[in-house]
DNA sequence: ATGCGCTATATATGAATATATATAGCCTAT
DNA sequence: ATAGGCTATATATATTCATATATAGCGCAT
């Protein structure tokens, strides 16, 4: 950061099937807020999401996934709640390590990229 | 593409600059449309974009751009027409070099990827 | 001087996304 | 048995995004 005032840029990564898009930085921000608060309503709360919105993210990923992401508990003790599949885990952390492989290989061009933009 | 059908994942790019996105797939395909239309309204058919869409993309690079991207005349021969600024192919070349880079760097995990989707 | 095809706008409508709100049902713990 | 807090859904509304349409103005070519 040096002599470069902080303009904030990010790359984010995102992965399309064909034209819908499967996975990006949204979902795996959902993820990992699940996988911290223990249930999708809470989860959408701590992102400030709402749960309806939430809910139809998890239920997408469940659906376009080979096996469900995340797996949910209806009622007893606090009502249910939610947490990650073992296939969830491995898709975050793929994606995670995805986005610090392309960000590394990419650090020369982000400060170029980064000049240029106002 | 060998032992397994083809799903037709892509992994695709944007920069943001905090929460607004500034560059992505979108904006790299209007600059090539319009480098090779020579028209802001061409390029925008060329693309299936509607003109004002494409005319705001635009607007907004050259805002969002320390220098613009696209220049523009009115009138004359064919009634005027756009075409990118050095700096326009500058950017543009850039963000596909990031493409690539990235891409190659996330080959493994990108089938590692298209095999947990369905 | 008129027409052409474009830029540069404005306004209205439509479509897609997201939020807000409400309700039913589940199961544990009290 | 009742309450609590969640999932799972439905419906209504708001917001954002995108298209469609219209208009004015430009400058070259006819």
């Amino acid at each position: 950061m040096k002599n470069n005032k902080n303009k904030n840029e990010e790359i984010s990564l995102r992965i399309n099937l064909g034209t819908r898009p499967v996975f990006g930085h949204g979902k795996a921000k959902l993820l990992d807020a699940i996988s911290i608060e223990g249930s999708i309503s809470a989860a959408a709360r701590y992102i400030g999401m709402s749960y309806r919105r939430a809910w139809l993210l998890t239920d997408a990923m469940n659906k376009d996934f080979l096996y469900p992401l995340i797996e949910s508990s209806l009622g007893g003790k606090g009502g249910g709640g939610a947490k990650l599949t073992d296939e969830g885990k491995k898709v975050l952390k793929l994606f995670r390590t995805m986005e610090k492989k392309a960000k590394e290989s990419l650090i020369k061009e982000k400060i170029m990229f980064s000049k240029l933009i106002n």
